[in-house]
Order: structure tokens, then C-alpha cells, then sequence
RNA sequence: GCGGAAUUGGUGAAGUGGUUAACACGCCGGAUUGUGGCUCCGGUAUGCAUGGGUUCGAUCCCCAUAUUUCGCCCCA
């Protein structure tokens, strides 16, 4: 038997429906913002990463799926999304557009080569947003905004916003130089990794797990203490925004982040859910001023994230969200004879046709095994196909609730179907999106729950 | 890239160096000759991840590989 590649997942079933579900909302919000969507290629040129992402970087390094295409060119499957969309911006020259700033976002599978775990594939999908072409404080809020909202929108509750400012390019470095300064004369009371950050990523050796208690990290210099004016006025005006849009967020001087280009706001959405593993980081981003030019564009301010679906849906298990998914079915076709089963085809036919979820038997089971089958796949309403009942245009019509049957002339199906199923939903009590609502409100659910009306709690 | 744990039918899993690999759920069939979800009866792994090795004999011991899982590093 051949095995799927390591880290890579088959996503079906009622799991499917939940990733369905996300990438809805995702639009539907997407929509609503004005953020247009993006689809850029899955593997692009070797060096769009190795310049995009930085040279140095783990996930350059040592965590790209590479190969030589027939035609000898070095490729890499894109192991993030935001330097392809760059190439795409330089490339398609949307600097030139008339409408600035350039709104995008994308949803699709990232690859790093990695040893997997709780919360990482080597195959994941993130999906993502960049602004292009604004430095204005007021986007980095909106941008830090569209996760939040997606994970409310969601139904998710553990969530903790943390923020921090690396500064432009002079406070990035003077900040950098004071890390290396502070750390060097102690290196030996750090752990072996922090030894090897000390040249390669200083910043990194603040959120070290292992010297996490260490006085030495407690006490080291802070990010905002070296913010020249400019930074620190920047930074503080974000923040501003933020309270503007009642975002929560916890300022974390610690927080930095791996990749070369960020500078400016950097941001990270964390699941502080029980249990969650410690990759726990749903989303993070940042500012990326200087990527543009880096990758032969004109100086572009820009800023964007990226958010793990798995990890989000990961935490919506873990959380035990109810997701409003369609799990049952409206009518279920039940047949014996031949006669029946061939009525059966075109009367599934008509019924999908007219709007109804329908399914019939496919396999050659007993009218026994049948009624089951209808069970597992929730049907509310039964047709039991009877060549009887054929001959006078009449079908036999059960409530797979109540056991009510009727005799129904097939002219009249539809009606009747349409106005049983409408009084099941009146009586729902229970919203699918998992809350309980009356019929005044505008539930949260993004208008895709389908429970008859949209709501407020009850 | 480094480390720990795991891998037995459709599923959850017991188990043993030696004829037929427990048990439960599910599934299929029957009791019930077209109305089930309760009950009862019967059926349901020629195989214990894969490849080597040790052995008279291996699902069980050893090695390798693959995959899963949990950490480190890193990241979403």
C-alpha cells in the first residue's frame, strides 16, 4: 500500500466541512473588508525565498522542499505566502494600479520540509492578507483586526493578541547591536541554542523556552527603549487605532519574529486554550517595508500575516465549537423492486433539482438496511418507493422524527416537503451555528448558518 | 537537523516464541416472505506496518526502513 507523504494530511468528511466552513467565512469576511483574493503558484524560483525570506533563515536553510525542474531551474515549493504575492506585485507592477493601496488575501497550502508535530505539517494551509503601498498606522490596526474578527466570528474564545514594534531599519539595528553588547560577557550562563542566536538572531534569544527563568532575559534591554522618535510615535499611534477598534492586546517586548523582513508593528495571535501543543500560535505578521524594494520594486510600505487553518481548527476542536455544518439530509429515496428503483433515479433528480438535500440506496441493500442507512445520514423525511402506490401517482412520505407517514400525490410532493421542513426549522430551538438565538438579530456566524433566521441570544 | 513513544480486521483494542489471533462496536444475513433503530441467532483478519536477521518454528526477539504521535530547533 503507498502511504501518504509524511506530514501531509487527506481532508474529508465531516473535517472537510469544517475547512469548507472556514474558508467561507473567510471569504464572505474578505468580501466585506475589500480585500481582493490573490492566487499566486505553489512552487516559484529558488531564489524569490532565498531573497524574500532571508538567506540566514531556519526556514530558507534548512525547511524548503527544493527540486530542478526538466528544464535545470531551481524551484522551491513556496514554504509562505507573502513573497510570492510580492513577485506578483513587482512582476504585474501593481504599484502602478490607479487604486492604492493593493488589498490582497490568499488561502492556500504552504510546504516545509520539517519534522512534524502537534500543530505542524510539512503540507498546511495559511491563509493570509497584505496591504501594499500604505505606511499608515491605521492599516497595521485593520490588518491585526481581520484575524481577531475571524476567530470571533468563529466562535473561538482563548485568544490573546500580542503585540510589539522592532522599529524601522536604524532602531531595528542600534536595538540588535545593544542585544549583542548586553548578552556577550554572559554567554555561558545561556543554553547552546541561545549561544547560536547570539550572532545569527539576537532577538530570538528572549523567547527562549530554556532560559525563560534566567534574571539575564528578565533584565535584558527592550525593544521600545531603543525605537528612534519616529518608531515610538509610530508605534504608539497603531496602538491608538487599536483601542479605536476595541482589539484586546497585550504588549510583548519579547516578541519577534523569524523572518529577515519584518520591521515596524509585529503581531502574534496565540490559542491559550487547555491542552493545545506548543505550536500554539494561530497568527502572526507584521510590517515588511523594505521587501518590496529587496525584491527589485519600487520602496513600498507594506504589511500583512498569515494564519494556520489547521491550527485554528485545531483550537475550534479543542474548544469544542459547534460549526453550523450541514449534516443531515432533507430526504432519503427507499426502493425494493426494479420499478421502484428506477422511479427512484429521476425522482432524486427532481427533488435535488427543486432544492431538497437528497440521497437514495446504492448498493443493493434490504428495505431493513435502508432504513438504517437513512439513520446514519440523518435524513429527516423518508420516500418508501411502493409499485403500489406508483400506479396512483402516490408516494409514501415518513417523518424519520415523529414515524408520521402520509400518502402524498407526487404533484404534491414539493408542497408538502417544503412546508414540513419549514415548520421543522421553525421549531428549532437551538441555532446550528452552537448558539441559541430568537429571530430579531444578526447572529455572528457570518450568515452561513442556516438556522432559519438570524438572530440574537436568547 | 536532534530526541522519546508507537504501528494487530471497517473501528476501539486484548494477546502469545509453537495446531483455529480474545473481547467489544460496526457491518452483512436470518428470526420478521416490503417499514428499521429493542431482542435473539449466524457470518465477518489465509493475518498482526514493510524488508531483512536469529530460530526447528516469529505477530511476539534483533536490525533497518516507512508512517503516526509528542518534544527540541523553527514557525502559522
Amino acid at each position: 500500500m503507498i502511504s501518504k507523504p509524511k506530514g501531509c494530511y487527506d481532508i474529508y468528511g465531516t473535517n472537510a466541512k469544517k475547512w469548507q466552513y472556514v474558508s467561507k467565512i473567510i471569504d464572505s469576511l474578505m468580501e466585506k473588508y475589500n480585500y481582493g483574493y490573490i492566487r499566486t503558484p505553489i512552487f516559484e524560483s529558488s531564489e524569490l525565498f532565498h531573497r524574500g525570506i532571508g538567506e540566514s533563515t531556519d526556514v530558507v536553510t534548512k525547511e524548503t522542499y527544493d527540486f530542478v525542474d526538466r528544464g535545470e531551474r531551481k524551484m522551491t515549493l513556496r514554504p509562505e505566502g507573502t513573497a510570492g504575492i510580492v513577485r506578483s506585485y513587482v512582476e504585474n507592477k501593481m504599484y502602478g494600479d490607479a487604486i492604492q493601496p493593493i488589498k490582497l488575501y490568499y488561502n492556500g497550502t504552504m510546504y516545509r520540509y520539517e519534522r512534524p508535530q502537534s500543530g505542524r505539517d510539512r503540507e498546511f494551509t495559511q491563509f493570509g492578507v497584505e496591504v501594499l503601498g500604505s505606511n499608515d498606522p491605521m492599516v497595521d490596526a485593520e490588518v491585526i483586526s481581520i484575524p481577531v474578527i475571524l476567530l470571533s466570528m468563529l466562535g473561538l474564545k482563548g485568544v490573546k493578541v500580542k503585540i510589539n514594534s522592532l522599529g524601522d531599519k536604524e532602531s531595528r539595528d542600534n536595538y540588535r547591536k545593544a542585544l549583542i553588547e548586553y548578552f556577550k560577557p554572559h554567554m555561558t550562563s545561556l543554553c547552546e541554542d541561545c549561544n547560536d542566536r547570539l550572532e545569527k538572531n539576537p532577538l530570538r534569544i528572549l523567547d527562549c523556552k530554556v532560559d525563560r527563568e534566567n534574571e539575564l532575559l528578565k533584565n535584558a534591554p527592550k525593544t521600545i527603549d531603543y525605537l528612534n522618535e519616529e518608531s515610538k510615535k509610530r508605534f504608539e499611534e497603531v496602538k491608538s487605532y487599536l483601542d479605536e477598534l476595541g482589539i484586546d492586546y497585550e504588549v510583548d517586548t519579547k516578541l519577534v519574529r523569524g523572518l529577515d523582513y519584518y520591521n515596524h508593528t509585529v503581531f502574534e495571535i496565540e490559542a491559550s486554550v487547555e491542552g493545545f501543543g506548543s505550536n500554539n500560535v494561530l497568527a502572526g505578521g507584521g510590517r515588511y517595508n523594505g521587501l518590496v524594494n529587496t525584491l527589485d520594486g519600487p520602496e513600498t510600505s507594506c504589511i500583512g500575516f498569515a494564519c494556520g487553518i489547521g491550527r485554528i481548527i485545531q483550537a475550534l476542536d479543542l474548544e469544542e465549537v459547534k460549526l453550523p455544518i450541514i449534516e443531515d439530509l432533507e430526504v432519503f429515496v427507499m426502493y425494493v423492486s426494479d420499478t421502484e428503483k428506477k422511479y427512484a433515479s429521476s425522482l432524486v433528480q427532481y427533488l435535488r433539482g427543486n432544492g431538497f438535500r437528497t440521497d437514495t440506496e446504492y448498493t443493493g441493500r434490504g428495505l431493513k438496511a435502508q432504513f438504517k442507512q437513512a439513520d446514519r445520514l440523518n435524513s429527516k423525511y423518508l420516500i418508501i418507493l411502493n409499485d403500489e402506490d406508483l400506479k396512483n401517482d402516490e408516494v409514501k412520505v415518513k417523518n424519520n422524527k415523529t414515524k408520521e407517514e402520509a400518502l402524498v400525490s407526487i404533484d404534491y410532493l414539493l408542497y408538502y416537503l417544503d412546508e414540513h421542513l419549514m415548520d421543522e426549522d421553525y421549531d428549532m430551538d437551538e441555532c446550528s451555528c452552537g448558539h441559541d438565538h430568537n429571530h430579531d438579530h444578526e447572529c455572528n456566524c457570518g450568515g452561513n448558518c442556516n438556522c432559519g433566521g438570524h438572530n440574537e441570544e436568547i
